[in-house]
DNA sequence: CTGTTAGCGCGTTCAA
DNA sequence: TTGAACGCGCTAACAG
């Protein structure tokens, strides 16, 4: 060794544990410099049974849903001293549990948001005892999770329309097999139901593009809706442009409410009634919560978010320009989240 | 060992390599079923000092530039066997070098968009030979990296505006500092100066919010201008709906034109006009140049990206709701990424 | 307080 | 073809 030293003393300086000699504490540190010295957080890991990293695995990148989630899991980590490994694009179940298969020894915890993962596909993916938070819209007895309230917000949303005045009220639903947009759907269906409305339904795939074939469809209409509940915020965009394409004024000739609160809700006029979810402080709870799992704490705590109806101009006559507030507005507490940077 | 085999054999048997019997192969697999294994991918890592895992070193997570940028990191990574390592949120070059030593052991390659880090810090922020490819605006001779032509394309932005009979044009600038925000306000200058015009540029912060911000003071000001270049689509964004609220007209008033042509882009009304780069398309180069460079492939090649003039009705008056075609455009031609899933 | 030693779980020599 | 031994780089237990 350069210093003079024992790796074991080494490693008692940089990890910060044991008791060790000023001077050499000096020594070791001097040639750490002089040699550009780095551990090697690989075999660390092996050594100790930690990784300080955590999995994430999603079915897809695409949209500010999932951008706005893992922004607040990153800054809950860095603050957490972890790190973030991120997993996407699992088309179906084998490929998800494959997935987390190949995570194994290299997390400390996982959390996973592919809805084709069933309990079963959990259990057997991961043999050790590698903790997992849900977040996949199911609500599990059994495993930590943190759902939304998709049920209450949906039917938010249809009583606020139902008070504007608004009776043809359609729902363009997610994908199915999608636990949220299921669930979503089925509080429509209640809600209508309970206000005497008949129901209309048109699936869509949580995509903007499939709002957007959808609003073309209702646009086309003899009978045309006065208003229209989508399953997300991006699918209420691209439903929204489909009818100013077509002529029909938003919210004069339709109303439109969307779910999530993604940060283009507030910014395309008319802004976007919503139920917002707080996406990237759902994310820091998340992570915060794995991580905590992961110093084997127990957690079998199923959390549910309660969306909140934000209206804007979309739902409103009153408000033709509303939302534009919402730009200066910070929706995460921690500091660090201020202000919006490139 | 529960098939009666040595674990060399289940080594062979699990990497392929090799020979085995068939039958030991099938004892191997059928004990590796019953027992639930799965290989711990940080003890091979060691072993191997291979990891698989590509890391991500980002100044911040905000934001669709690099949302689109990570996936279309993530795609390329799936497809070729790796992981991704995401760190975001440095805010100076001690932090982002810290982040780059944590990365040691753990990755077999970076991609650093960090535009706090110099050369210098590069140099000393990892001591072996972990590839580095730099994507930080600033062209390096020695490394291997990616840049955007932000010259030419502010040069293209006046022009057009330019051209569409402008003369009052103002730029917002990204934050000093970042290479990026000045290589495209220096090409507005050139521009500008080649037309013979005069030069205004306001300072923002690549965000929404500091977009906004510069569009509410232009349009207080005594002689607006009758056109606005902004150093990105964010920005610009912010601008156009300041300008809205300030009873402005987009285009008729004041023309528009940003940079990067993120999905919002074609979303807003109007549709914003902007440099086009293919956003995912990069971040896939990215990823399949630092894996190969880990494959000790040598690459010190510095790839221009040269953005393209994308012409929607924020500058052009004959086209008012130019890009709703683009609606159902796919940029990134890999199949897994047509559509758009929540 | 410090140095020596034994694993962490794998892949990979070598000899059998 | 297979099994036993070694080493990847580090931390944790022990002995000095």
């Amino acid at each position: 060794m350069r210093a003079d030293v024992s790796v074991a003393s080494v490693s008692r300086v940089l990890t910060g544990a044991g008791p060790v000699t000023e001077a050499t504490r000096r020594r070791v540190l001097e040639a750490v410099d002089a040699l550009q010295y780095v551990p090697h957080s690989g075999a660390r890991s092996l050594s100790t049974s930690k990784t300080n990293t955590i999995g994430v695995i999603l079915p897809d990148l695409y949209g500010e849903y999932f951008s706005e989630l893992i922004r607040g899991m990153d800054v809950a980590a860095r603050a957490q001293g972890y790190h973030l490994i991120v997993s996407s694009s699992h088309d179906d179940a084998d490929e998800a549990s494959a997935a987390i298969r190949s995570m194994r020894g290299r997390v400390d915890g996982l959390i996973v948001l592919s809805p084709h993962l069933g309990a079963a596909n959990l259990a057997s993916g991961l043999a050790g005892r590698t903790p997992i938070l849900v977040m996949n819209g199911g609500a599990d007895e059994e495993r930590a999770s943190i759902v939304v309230d998709n049920h209450g917000g949906a039917v938010a949303a249809v009583e606020h329309l139902v008070a504007v005045g608004r009776r043809r009220i359609v729902h363009i639903s997610g994908p199915t097999g999608n636990l949220d947009a299921e669930a979503r759907m089925a509080g429509y269906v209640e809600a209508m139901a309970a206000a005497g409305l008949p129901t209309t339904v048109i699936e869509g795939a949580f995509t903007k593009a499939s709002g957007h074939d959808a609003g073309l469809r209702l646009a086309g209409l003899a009978v045309q809706p006065d208003a229209v509940f989508a399953g997300n915020d991006n699918m209420a965009v691209g439903a929204m442009l489909a009818f100013q394409e077509a002529g029909l004024r938003v919210p004069e000739d339709v109303a439109l409410v969307g779910f999530d609160d993604i940060p283009l809700a507030s910014l395309v006029r008319p802004g976007l009634t919503t139920l917002k979810i707080n996406i990237a402080e759902t994310g820091r709870k998340a992570l915060e919560r794995v991580v905590r799992m992961a110093g084997s704490e127990v957690d079998t705590a199923c959390e549910v978010v309660r969306p909140e109806l934000v209206v804007r101009a979309s739902s409103n006559l009153e408000r033709p320009y509303g939302g534009a507030a919402d730009l200066n507005r910070t929706d995460v507490q921690t500091p660090s989240l201020e202000g919006e940077k490139l």
